[in-house]
RNA sequence: GCCGGAGUGGCGGAAUUGGUAGACGCGCGCGACUCAAACUCGCGUAUCGAAAGAUGUGGGGGUUCGAGUCCCCCCUCCGGCACCA
């Protein structure tokens, strides 16, 4: 009979369903095992085949730690806040609740129809008050330890999304979200002092079981520096112009100095005669966007301020200019110029036909222009012979001891620009009075969004809570008014920040969770997701985490032990899939057609799960029958258990390929290599299919084995054996090592590293026997004559190599 | 430019971590079933060659009895960062 996966697997959807066979208990002698999946944004076109990759990875790994006897807590949510909701509701009135509602359901049922093991329980939504309520309360406690604060700052402004966009948000000047041009406006916004935690956050990688390449981003990403403050005299002003550099050593060769345009001191130290040019240059390099100054970084620009600086080593006064290829957000916003040890200075001071003065001798040969490799001081006074590290050890201690700069450690991590201009997010809960900032109790949480009739920002950048009167301002008794709400939101990474946490202990009301309940989840053991959150998502609910370890909150540090990144699958045409190039494969179709079990079967026999791999319809068709040929070797044309299928002992044969399966199974599948596990799986049904009697606890185990992958095809065979017990608890099986031995075993047979032949021997024979047997093979005998043998190797159950001249 | 990763049949990909390269699936070829087709089943399928054999894991060198795997140089592709001082 054909097997009707409809049919059976929602049979088997509502058998989980309805026991609550997959819910997490919270009290349970068991280890515990906490396997999460990135929660989705509910997006108003459904997901495509390549969105569940990651699930069906997370839901096979959670099947199996069950079956190893663990309390797997394996949980799903909706990151629900964000952008497209509202476009959508500036679009056509429609609130975004409505629209997100719609869209979480019809992921969820997209999602169940997988056939996945989530604790439906525990489902969380990040726009629930109940969840915004304690976001919120987590923003307070950030407050309160003084790691929230306002800053009018120059923000990344897109007039065409009218929002402020993060500084990751941006890609090369335009928004990661549209790709509209991006330009630097100050606004008044609430910022996150993530770079306070910037050495923890970095510390904290070194023991993450990431792919280290994820690591690698964040490191550069928070791109950590060391080198020194140096202070340069300005004659002019009575006070130090102080530069960063991670080459104090080259000090003596420092001709002249930049800073950035945007430089406090430049309206200082400008003289009379550059005034204008340096207040043209000025203008023209704010209008820049960041597109603007990448593109143009071929050519160096600049203008000579009119003043100078004196170099504290040797008391020369050099001049000071400004170019933009100095910024204001990095380091002091000013540099010392070392042309012979640094390109980009021997760029500028060619252009500008500056001196070029070499303090690091140059190998024989060298034939560029700035020299950046290692060699003995040279020009440099009291550090000539020194090499970089020794030189740079020197040169502070002597400017520290001269008090003219310091040992310093910079950041390339800035801090996280936290407000939005947008209604569609949590609101941040702070009153201003008067200048004074009025930060709510947490018995006035949540606060929560007012009902709008424009979600139109307004004009000047500001969210469209700011038209809300009666929300923004906060009456007294009397009705007067004593404060304005912050019309801010936050951006959509809070809700993410933390989400894990709140599966733990979902409907606590009086806590975000309880603290017995985090000791005994948290960490999480196996974190999936794409890669596309390596510095983001990743780090912001890291540095969250870090602070509410501080605070005493969480029991661990580091929320995310194991971390691993799906690979996209991409379009039948090799390119990634998406609408405009028609090459989306829609998983209700697929799930109709083939089944969910042969969706899951597939999507893991691709390829190895990080890896990008095309679609192939083909492929699935494969792995469909691979499905229908079991059920045929099991299921006889009548639907009734097959009459192979019997207590006949198994033959050894069959032994030894299942307890090869077992163990090459178990292994894959702690190292998450799936598309072998599938592979094993069809080796052994074809094996199944040649046999004339079936050992029902060999299928048993099989059963058991293949159930994480397709689970209610698993089920219904289970049921069909007449198992009675509740298959997601079986006992993962055993290997026993005795069946993996076989008296005979096949070595290949090489003459001078070349394969000649093979040959079948009894296991455990000598090594003087083999080669007696070796050397008698009719293929290997020619090889042998007329020549002298100089080595015979042996490699036992593996490789015979004889070595002649 | 810098950081990270990858290059294996017509295609997706295996390879016990230095030991018989190409498991498994797709595709393709031949055959069986069928009036026919689909499904299903059987056999075959790295390349060249009639065969013996030779060649073969991006290219070039090296270590080794033996290299897809280790070392050096180079090329290509993907991801990230990019005037970060």
């Amino acid at each position: 009979m054909t097997y009707s996966h409809k049919k059976i697997e929602l049979k088997w959807q509502n058998h989980w369903n309805d026991n609550k066979i997959f819910a997490a208990s919270d009290k349970s002698d068991k280890p515990k095992y906490y396997i999460l999946d990135m929660f989705p944004y509910p997006s108003g076109s459904g997901l495509h085949v390549g969105h569940p990759l990651g699930y069906i990875a997370t839901d096979i790994i959670a099947r199996y730690k069950r079956h190893e006897g663990l309390n797997v807590l394996h949980p799903m949510g909706w990151d629900a806040f964000g952008l497209p909701a509202e476009q959508y509701a500036i679009k056509t009135g429609t609130h975004p609740s409505i629209t997100t509602k719609e869209n979480i359901e019809n992921f969820r049922r997209q999602i169940k129809m997988l056939g996945f093991s989530y604790d439906w329980d525990r489902e969380i939504n990040t726009t629930d008050p109940e969840y915004v309520k304690w976001t919120q309360w987590i923003f307070l406690q950030l407050y309160n330890k003084g790691l929230a604060y306002e800053s009018e700052v120059p923000v990344n402004w897109c007039p065409e999304l009218k929002a402020v966009l993060a500084n990751e948000e941006v890609v090369n000047g335009k928004s990661d979200i549209g790709g509209h041009p991006v330009y630097r406006v100050p606004m008044r916004q609430w910022m996150l002092k993530i770079t306070k935690y910037a050495d923890s956050l970095l510390d904290g990688l070194d023991d993450l079981d990431w792919p280290n390449s994820i690591k690698e981003l964040q490191r550069n990403w928070i791109g950590r520096s060391e080198g020194a403050n140096v202070n340069f005299k300005l004659p002019l002003l009575n006070e130090s112009l102080t530069v960063f550099t991670t080459r104090p050593d080259t000090l003596f060769g420092a001709t002249y100095m930049v800073i950035a345009p945007e430089h406090p001191l430049v309206e200082k130290l400008v003289s009379n005669e550059q005034k204008s040019a340096v207040k043209e240059y000025s203008e023209e390099a704010s209008k820049k966007s960041d597109l603007d100054r990448t593109e143009l970084n071929k050519q160096k620009t600049g203008v000579f301020i009119g003043e100078y600086a004196v170099n504290p080593v040797n008391n020369k006064k050099i001049p000071i200019w400004i170019s933009d290829y100095v910024i204001m957000s990095y380091g002091t916003g000013a540099i010392m110029a070392v042309p012979g040890q640094d390109q980009r200075d021997y760029d500028f001071a060619k252009k500008f036909d500056l001196p070029i003065v070499r303090t690091v001798d140059t190998p024989e040969n060298f034939e560029g222009e700035a020299y950046t490799g290692n060699g003995p001081a040279i020009n440099s006074g009291f550090l000539d012979g020194l090499y970089i590290d020794e030189a740079k050890n020197k040169i502070i201690d002597w400017l520290e001891i001269e008090e003219k700069g310091k040992r310093t450690v910079h950041f390339k991590l800035r801090d996280w620009l936290f407000s939005r201009q947008r209604y569609w997010g949590e609101p941040i809960p702070i009153i201003h009075i008067q200048n004074k900032i009025k930060p709510l109790d947490e018995d006035e949480l949540p606060l929560l969004l007012p009902e709008v009739e424009k979600y139109e920002p307004a004009g000047t950048g500001e969210s469209p809570l700011a038209n809300i009167k009666n929300w923004v301002e906060v009456n007294d008794s009397n009705g007067n008014i004593i404060g304005l709400r912050e019309t801010n939101t936050m951006p959509q990474w809070a809700g993410s920040c933390w989400y894990f946490l709140r599966y733990i202990d979902p409907k606590n009301s009086l806590k975000p969770w309880s603290n017995d309940k985090e000791k005994y989840w948290m960490p999480v053991d196996l974190y999936v997701g794409g890669a596309e959150h390596a510095v983001l998502h990743l780090l912001y609910s890291r540095f969250w985490h870090h602070v509410l370890y501080d605070l005493g909150h969480v029991t661990y540090k580091e929320p995310f032990k194991k971390l691993f990144n799906q690979g996209m699958i991409l379009g039948e045409d090799g390119t990634k899939m998406s609408k405009s190039k028609g090459n989306v494969i829609n998983p209700d179709e697929t799930v109709d057609m083939y089944g969910a079990d042969s969706m899951r079967l597939y999507e893991m026999f691709m390829g190895p799960l990080d890896k990008a791999k095309p679609w192939n319809t083909k492929g699935l068709q494969g792995c469909s029958r691979f499905i229908n040929k079991l059920w045929n070797i099991i299921i006889d044309s009548n639907g009734l258990l097959s009459h192979k299928v019997s207590i006949i002992e198994a033959d050894k044969e069959t032994l030894k390929l299942l307890h090869q399966m077992i163990k090459r199974v178990t292994k894959n599948l702690d190292q998450l290599h799936f598309n072998t596990c599938v592979s094993e799986f069809m080796v052994f049904t074809n094996h199944l299919h040649s046999l004339k009697h079936i050992n029902i606890n060999c299928l048993k185990s099989f059963i058991v084995l293949i159930n994480p992958f397709v689970p209610h095809l698993a089920e219904e065979l289970w049921n069909s054996l007449g198992q009675t017990n509740e298959l997601s608890f079986v006992k993962w099986p055993i290997v026993d090592n005795k069946y993996l031995i076989s008296d005979e075993i096949s070595i290949a047979i090489q003459i001078n590293g070349k394969r000649r032949s093979e040959i079948l021997i009894p296991i455990n024979i000598s090594k003087e026997e083999v080669l007696i047997r070796v050397k008698s093979n009719k293929i290997i005998i020619p090889y042998l004559l007329d020549v002298t043998i100089i080595k015979e190797i042996y490699i036992e159950g593996r490789i015979v190599n004889i070595v002649v001249k």
